[in-house]
RNA sequence: GCUCGUGUGGUGUAGUUCGGUCCAUCAUGUCGCCCUCUCGAGGCGACGACCCGGGUUCAAAUCCCGGCACGAGCACCA
């Protein structure tokens, strides 16, 4: 065996691809939110398969449940700016369940006709009893004739919800219940958001994804392994339709330990409980959170790839993630001062006026010279430090200055560092603007108030506040100066 | 309960298909030191794991059997 010596494998697993066939991939997700970081694996996974093997990703909208999680209509345009924005790249082909209801439509009805899918009248309780004893229930042996009968009586809106649903046939003596006999189609009496009451009957996600599967040529489906009984549903119906099934692998649950458990059905009920500002409140597990905050799309598909296919179910630090990002922005955020409840110091010479310097010169990134520097003037002799670094001793003023609090002054000492004394970071009242910075806790937001360094602040921008860690400049404010910034990590 | 799946350091992950070169990879974390005018970045070092019990074998993280633990599915949701 030719082994390496102890290598750890990096990227993705080898895809099993057959001869020179092009990879055709899928993300899948319904349209009743915006993506969470859940979503983000899917997206990740598919569409960087997809850019190892030079194939397509396909961006498909399960959408088919006007009920219990019924799409919300400006969740499509999020998904797929998301999609782009976390994977690099546009998805190769979006297609819409919805709009395809005819397709699935017509390929039941030659199911349907072939006889092996049929109409069953049973209540969802009766037929489970039945299947649970592996018996058959009465509609199972209806004749082709009733049962497209019944069908149309279906397809037309005769039919209450609830009061029929179309099965496929499988062997009733299948080892794992959920596979007997089960369910491909049902209907639904409330509109769809989109298409409206068109339909009276709609395909539930094993039948839609595998009928539109096939017909997109998909040729590897990875998707979470709460799906593999899915897989075994739909090739029970890829073998009545003599079709190949597509190779299918499979990730576990993750957790992230900073958020728990979550479900898009659940974070849409706090947002509109008012819970939560908005699916990009910073305290939410979902991509237009972390996208607000400032991550790099970069970080979350390393950290995807790192994590990669396993079918353990892991809980997970937001620390990986972090550490992650940090590494990719800190070598481009500008270093700056940001002072938290500020408290105004007289910056005083013992031997008079003249002995402090006009202005002051710092470095943009202690490890880059060339992004430069920035000046501050310090003609007004007040400076600021933040009221948790405040006591009365000697204290080093970053990059500037040794000096002695005492009272409301800080008298001068040298501007050369002498020996071991604390270091704080501060802002002179000549060059600092209002700012607040928006910081994501287990109590709620709270906002922290201070004084930032002034500086040409672009919105969108990622700074890296001395001794606090990285934050978003989400708001200027050019008529009275202010910046909002939002907290990304330490 | 039934069905399926998974078990490698604190957290993740490589290695398991084809048993040896694995006193087990890498990252993250924690601790220590160095560097640095940030509690950042960088450098060095340390800590720390093959679920348990049998079996096969000269040799098992890897194969077999039996336990145990955890998770998911058992929706006319996706």
């Amino acid at each position: 065996m030719n082994r390496e010596k102890q290598k750890k494998r990096v990227g993705l697993p080898e895809l099993r691809v057959n001869g020179t066939e092009e990879v055709v991939l899928r993300f899948a997700p319904n349209p009743n939110g915006p993506l969470s970081i859940g979503h983000s694996r899917g997206v990740v996974i598919n569409s960087e398969f997809a850019k190892m093997y030079s194939g397509k990703v396909i961006l498909r909208f399960d959408d088919t449940d006007t009920k219990i999680k019924p799409p919300l209509p400006s969740a499509y345009t999020s998904i797929e700016d998301e999609f782009e924005w976390i994977s690099g790249v546009k998805p190769d082909v979006v297609i819409r369940a919805s709009s395809r209801m005819d397709v699935y439509l017509e390929h039941a009805e030659n199911m349907i006709s072939q006889g092996f899918c049929y109409v069953c009248n049973c209540s969802a309780s009766e037929f489970k009893s039945l299947r649970d004893n592996m018996l058959a229930c009465p509609c199972r042996e209806n004749n082709v004739e009733l049962n497209l009968d019944r069908w149309k009586m279906m397809i037309l809106g005769e039919i209450e919800e609830g009061g029929s649903v179309v099965r496929v046939k499988t062997g009733l003596d299948l080892p794992n219940p959920a596979l007997r006999d089960w369910p491909a189609l049902r209907i639904q009496h409330t509109p769809h958001p989109i298409v409206g009451d068109k339909y009276k009957v709609w395909p539930l996600l094993d039948f839609q994804s595998a009928v539109e599967d096939h017909l997109q040529g998909v040729t590897h489906i990875v998707r979470g392994k709460d799906l593999m009984d899915s897989t075994r549903k739909q090739t029970l119906l890829y073998e009545h339709l003599g079709w190949k099934y597509p190779e299918t692998l499979y990730w576990g649950r993750v957790k992230l330990h900073e958020f728990g458990g979550f479900s898009t059905s659940s974070i849409r009920e706090s947002i509109e409980k008012g819970e939560f500002s908005g699916w990009d409140d910073p305290r939410l597990p979902t991509v237009s959170a972390l996208r607000r905050r400032g991550y790099a799309p970069e970080a979350i598909r390393e950290f995807w790839i790192e994590l990669g296919l396993t079918q353990k179910d892991i809980s997970i630090s937001m620390q990986t993630i972090d550490s992650k990002n940090a590494k990719i922005i800190d070598s481009e955020a500008a270093r700056r001062s940001f002072v938290e409840e500020p408290v105004n110091l007289n910056l005083v010479h013992p031997e008079g006026y003249g002995g402090i310097d006009d202005v002051v010169r710092l470095n943009n990134h202690p490890d880059y010279p060339e992004m430069g520097h920035r000046e501050w003037g310090l003609e007004r002799r007040t400076i600021q430090i933040s009221k948790n670094d405040y006591f009365e001793g000697v204290v080093r003023l970053k990059d500037y200055a040794d000096v002695e609090i005492r009272g409301e002054n800080a008298i001068f000492i040298s501007r050369e560092k002498s020996g071991d004394v604390q270091i704080i970071h501060w802002n002179s009242s000549d060059s600092c603007v209002k700012a607040e910075i928006i910081v994501p806790t287990d109590d709620g937001n709270i906002i922290l108030h201070g004084v930032i360094e002034d500086s040409e602040y672009a919105v969108g921008e990622i700074v890296q506040l001395e001794r606090m860690g990285f934050a978003k400049v989400e708001s200027t404010d050019p008529e009275n100066g202010n910046i909002g910034l939002i907290w990304l990590h330490g």
